[in-house]
DNA sequence: CAAACATAGATGATATATCATCTATTCCAA
DNA sequence: TTGGAATAGATGATATATCATCTATGTTTG
């Protein structure tokens, strides 16, 4: 069998701490946004996500698509929002197969409570102690990887990208 | 009054380029996983820890410090490893509160199988579109923002006091 | 030494995520 | 048109994660 090409030193030390990174960072602001807030970090996301439209409401299928998550997870998720009042399901009038979510105005005042924390959790671990020119190289790459990402899988492309996969 | 200080351009991109990006790579590398072996990403991560030890053994506690878990949920975790024979518990004689974990033949046969697969993935999906600055400066953005964590980080103890850590 | 405390790990209850499947609608091509 | 395929979303079963608590052992201190 082929001797199998692991990663070299340089490559596994950037996958490992950023791995190491990703995970302390989000169990670090998952608690931040516990303490300071009645949110989990799944609402915070939901909740931004929504209130970023203008209409502050969005078909569930694209809210999913916005956030990243499988529709079942959101659904799931979103009735569980919607049971505590931070969001409510209203039917569509063009496509009767689907529903628009909304943030209710309990939603709302909680994400405005919510949002300057969490923006100042992640500056203070995250922004802060890099450079804006490290901030810029992380943004490149993400950049970079996600499109390669939408080669490989196209249902998983989050920005517009018409090029087509070489074949 | 302090405005709240939400995240400029540059910031905002590299924060959601990189969630965006742990997000989508992490889903695909469980799904390439899944698809080549029988294991989850959990149960790789769990395997590689132990694998890489010389006695493929590790105590519970540090072995979840390893791979930065909570205690409770490797805890779960391996008793459902155990049940499927990749792992093995032993009891520690010097600590008998404690245990080991230690990777079968069968785990050690199911990890050497997948690693090469998931090397492969992780380089088609993330080594290779970047350049090795680029690597670098993950690495060392990364590392950055672990010490950062570790400054903040409560596991230390509970006084919250000394909110200006010593540099 | 004993009492208080700390640590290792397990356990059960609950919360969340994932998977397969279901219904209702819309889209599309013969 | 119409019947098959695709889409939106919900739902229930299962898997996993989280939280609080428990037992047993070890550690410290008066």
């Amino acid at each position: 069998m082929t001797e199998a090409r692991w990663l070299d030193a340089r490559q596994e030390r950037a996958w490992r701490a950023l791995q190491f990174m990703q995970m302390r960072l989000t169990a670090h602001l998952t608690r931040d946004l516990a303490a300071e807030s009645g949110l989990a970090y799944q609402d915070y996301v939901v909740l931004v996500a929504l209130t970023d439209e203008l209409a502050g409401r969005l078909r569930l299928f694209e809210l999913a698509e916005k956030i990243g998550w499988e529709r079942s997870r959101l659904s799931h998720h979103v009735s569980r929002m919607a049971d505590r009042g931070l969001v409510i399901k209203e039917k569509c009038p063009s496509d009767r197969r689907g529903s628009f979510v909304a943030v209710t105005p309990l939603g709302k005042k909680e994400i405005a409570a919510a949002a300057p924390c969490h923006a100042e959790s992640v500056r203070r671990l995250f922004v802060d102690p890099l450079t804006p020119e490290q901030l810029d190289a992380i943004g490149d790459a993400a950049q970079i990887v996600l499109e390669r990402l939408a080669q490989f899988d196209p249902t998983a492309s989050d920005e517009r990208d018409d090029k087509e996969p070489a074949s």
